[in-house]
DNA sequence: GTAAATGCAAACATTTTGCACGATT
DNA sequence: AATCGTGCAAAATGTTTGCATTTAC
């Protein structure tokens, strides 16, 4: 396999935006080479997952962000402002276990978000 | 607001499918009324959600799958075989209290689902 | 009768595919 | 030269909107 000018790109705009919708990491690569497409950014970013240098979380509505594979952490998303918030994977080990023990079931706690109300919305509730 | 036919036909189709895609919704409503349009079933959807009587979930790739609202559970969804499990509620407890303490986020624990590798794919890698 | 709900067509956003051209070894 | 990668256009997918017509109250 080739490291083509547009896949270092790829690579840089995750290093740097930590994490990114295809959409914005296209605008990060376009912002250095205008003429890459986005149809190479999807492309590029599938196989960079398939080698494993990245992968992609589902933080609910939206389309999926990528990270840099080692970038590992739960992603607490709020549904009434959007916000991101991060949070160690070991939050999850307790959990993890019990999934383990009675559905025979291996969490990947990074894969998908985790969703409620953050710390502001519910101030702002009561 | 209106009771009307197809809005009895959508939650008549939840009660059955238990969950469902707004896609799939539409077909089991159009086996027994085939002209009500896809629209319709968008609308009600977002009508029955506002009214509390079902909710959405995102299970990762491809659309939301609506349920009635009582119907609350954790989904465990195979990123492998695509297979959705379901777990009481109760086992998100103690994150749930890990979350509020650590973020002050409040989880919905039923929103969003969990990502793993279920029992049988798990022994097949073996 | 009136406001609300529906159906239809078209717009929209995101992602995927086919194919010809260009770059790399 | 052969292969791999890219750009472009078009298709596919999922969802939303505008508008005329119909329906429930």
């Amino acid at each position: 396999m080739r490291m083509t000018p547009q896949r270092q790109l790829v690579l840089d705009a995750l290093r740097e935006l930590e994490h990114a919708t295809p959409e914005q990491v296209c605008r990060h690569v376009q912002r250095v080479t205008p003429s890459v497409n986005i149809t190479t950014i999807y492309r590029t970013l599938e196989l960079l997952e398939e080698l494993e240098l990245i992968r992609h979380t589902h933080l609910g509505h939206g389309p999926p962000t990528y990270s840099l594979h080692e970038h590992q952490h739960v992603h607490l998303v709020c549904h009434r402002c959007g916000r991101v918030d991060e949070s160690p994977r070991a939050v999850m080990d307790q959990l993890c276990g019990t999934l383990r023990a009675a559905h025979g079931f291996v969490l990947d706690a990074a894969h998908l978000a985790l969703s409620g109300t953050c710390r502001d919305c519910t101030r702002e509730t009561t």
